[in-house]
DNA sequence: GAAAATTAGTTAGTGCACTAATCAACAGGG
DNA sequence: CCCTGTTGATTAGTGCACTAACTAATTTTC
């Protein structure tokens, strides 16, 4: 067996891990989502805007790093749960302004509890959680630096 | 500001990292595997055939911990492609037995630079690859665990 | 001030991933 | 046998996430 055939081995071990720790991660968090009514990427939009709230589009999609085309509909579906009202910016009728209806902002109590469920479900403690969002934060670097050097010898002349 | 307001600002950074970290390393995948035209699951069920093939559908899934649902027309894109062939068992009408193409084992010789494209491109040595997937793999199953038993107490008896 | 370029969002189309419901094939117990 | 229950795979339906193409509004440039 040669280097590369154990490297297939590996990186299937890597990327593999990856994409099923965050699918196996989401499907825990989905009952206790389920008794907000949400789902988790919809949560993610809800703590953007409990955080600052009226808020852009655009500026929801890059705090989520998702790409707008994902976020409207997502947003259209919050706005049929009543949890968020859509409207045009008055001073740019092209922005779309973000907001919480009082259902959304009532529902930050409700979600209060939902990270110590979770931290306890999943066996972590604050630090351990804190060194894997590190570790999280740096992968996410590395792999969006690479994304937008496709040619190879691009970090030669950055 | 109180202890579960710092709580959800920390969650949010927990399992938001752990999604966005999958799609931006899926997404950095994604134009190496275009010059096998494969997307990045699809790239894994070839890896878990190049490891053994003939395999029964239900083994692929459970090997990938994926749904039949969600396997079941993923094969048909890859017998589509012509890397796969789809058969049911002689022994077992009901089982599927999914095989390789000569296209798709010849395929595996393109694969072979794939890892180690992605590890450079990632800026990841064999030993971080190592330690995160390890962590990966602790996170799957505490996931896993938490899902099987949602009861609180559960793992009073367990 | 009009043409050109840019920006913000939406729509269309593809592919994943899940749940629930269905179907055919198998395995045992009476 | 045959009836019941189980198993392996598929289908239908919902929701994410992406790219490409498009619309409309704003900004830049001449």
């Amino acid at each position: 067996m040669t280097v590369q055939d154990n490297d297939l081995r590996l990186d299937r071990q890597l990327c593999f891990g990856l994409s099923v720790a965050s699918r196996s991660v989401v499907a825990a968090y989905k009952p206790v989502l389920a008794e907000l009514s949400l789902t988790h990427p919809q949560y993610l939009v809800m703590l953007a805007l409990w955080e600052q709230a009226p808020r852009q589009a655009k500026d929801i999609s890059g705090a989520l790093l998702l790409e707008p085309a994902t976020l409207s509909p997502l947003l259209k579906r919050l706005e049929a749960l009543g949890y968020v009202s859509r409207h045009r910016s008055a001073a740019d009728q092209r922005a779309l302004a973000v907001d919480l209806t009082p259902a959304g902002a009532a529902l930050r109590e409700k979600a209060l509890s939902v990270p110590g469920t979770m931290l306890s479900r999943l066996g972590l403690d604050r630090d351990s959680a804190s060194a894997l969002h590190h570790t999280m934060m740096a992968l996410i670097d590395a792999a969006t630096r690479a994304d937008d050097a496709p040619p190879a010898h691009a970090q030669l002349h950055a």
